[in-house]
DNA sequence: CGGTTACCCTGGATGC
DNA sequence: TGCATCCAGGGTAACC
């Protein structure tokens, strides 16, 4: 579930509780998650080692070590969450951390089992892994660089906009939200954006991302929480996600929601009326509720 | 090679 | 009530 705004909030709640603190022991209850190593291995590594820093890159949460100088790499893709506060052990622990003085757990918990843990042995190596499989940071990069990425290539701009590869940290909510913000219809095509557009895109991007973070992510049904249990509350400024069939905030039209080509599984909302498909011609036909799987639209034809 | 899809999981919601 | 189906905010192997 969580996009760079999720991961960003949960790492600043960790931050203050994890890093200097010298872990007493961790235990995993599900090595499933482990990359290339046992549940032992991670057990092992990690009594006794004191946390350097926790940062995020992209939509990963990263924890230096102090003493072994590794890196461990959280992704909690779909359904990963961290929690500090609660009860008991929470529903779905993967990984607990047990800090030492004063006492105090840190739990991983991952739902889907989705998410992956990843150990690196050293800052070079686990950089060397990471620059492989992301872009640069959506909240670091330049208007210019945005560009040159999103123009080099042919696909539609809103899966362009969440390939990692292309920028780190833009998932489905926030993709949507972007492009209703720049005026840009989820499906034009990402090698034809003007300058100006990109520009929009870039300006729209960074807005929603600090608004998302300053209301600590969106949370919706049972899924993310921050790691004392709150809800985040970006769900109430949001424009477009969830709002399928409700009036648009811009021109009062009706938000729709969709499947699109290079996407598919996932949905989409759009306003046909503030993003149209064409950045010169007026879309007429009303788009509406296309059958969920039917992929709307080819070349223009109806 | 670039673009697209199938699939990895589980639990909650929805439909019959 | 019970069972089947669909859906979900991510990422990647494998396909065309």
């Amino acid at each position: 579930m969580p996009e760079l705004p999720e991961v960003e909030t949960m790492v600043r709640g960790l931050r203050p509780v994890l890093s200097g603190r010298r872990i007493l022991r961790a235990l995993v209850h599900d090595p499933f998650l482990l990359q290339g190593f046992s549940a032992d291995d991670l057990a092992g590594r990690l009594a006794g080692e004191v946390v350097l820093k926790v940062r995020r890159s992209g939509k990963w949460v990263v924890l230096e070590l102090a003493k072994s100088q590794g890196i461990i790499v959280i992704e909690p893709r779909m359904s990963g969450a961290f929690w500090l506060v609660a009860p008991a052990r929470p529903e779905h622990t993967r990984l607990t951390i047990d800090l030492d003085k004063p006492e105090q757990s840190v739990w991983y918990c991952d739902t889907r089992r989705l998410g992956k843990i990843r150990w690196y042995d050293s800052a070079e190596l686990a950089d060397c892994a990471m620059s492989r499989s992301q872009g640069t940071d959506a909240l670091e990069i330049s208007a210019s660089e945005l560009h040159e990425k999103l123009t080099r290539t042919s696909r539609a701009v809103k899966p362009a906009l969440m390939d990692q590869k292309v920028l780190a940290g833009v998932g489905n909510i926030y993709a949507d939200e972007t492009l209703f913000h720049a005026g840009i219809h989820p499906e034009r095509k990402a090698s034809r954006l003007t300058k100006a557009e990109t520009g929009r895109i870039h300006s729209a991007l960074v807005a929603v991302l600090r608004a998302a973070i300053a209301a600590e992510g969106t949370s919706f049904d049972q899924s993310y929480r921050t790691v004392l249990g709150l809800e985040g509350g970006f769900l109430a400024e949001n424009s477009m996600y969830g709002r399928a069939g409700m009036p648009c905030k811009r021109c009062t039209g009706m938000i729709v929601k969709t499947k699109i080509r290079g996407l598919i599984g996932r949905p989409t909302y759009y306003c046909p009326t503030c993003q149209p498909a064409s950045a010169r011609r007026k879309v007429f036909r009303a788009p509406a509720e296309a059958q969920p799987g039917v992929i709307r639209r080819r070349r223009g034809k109806t």
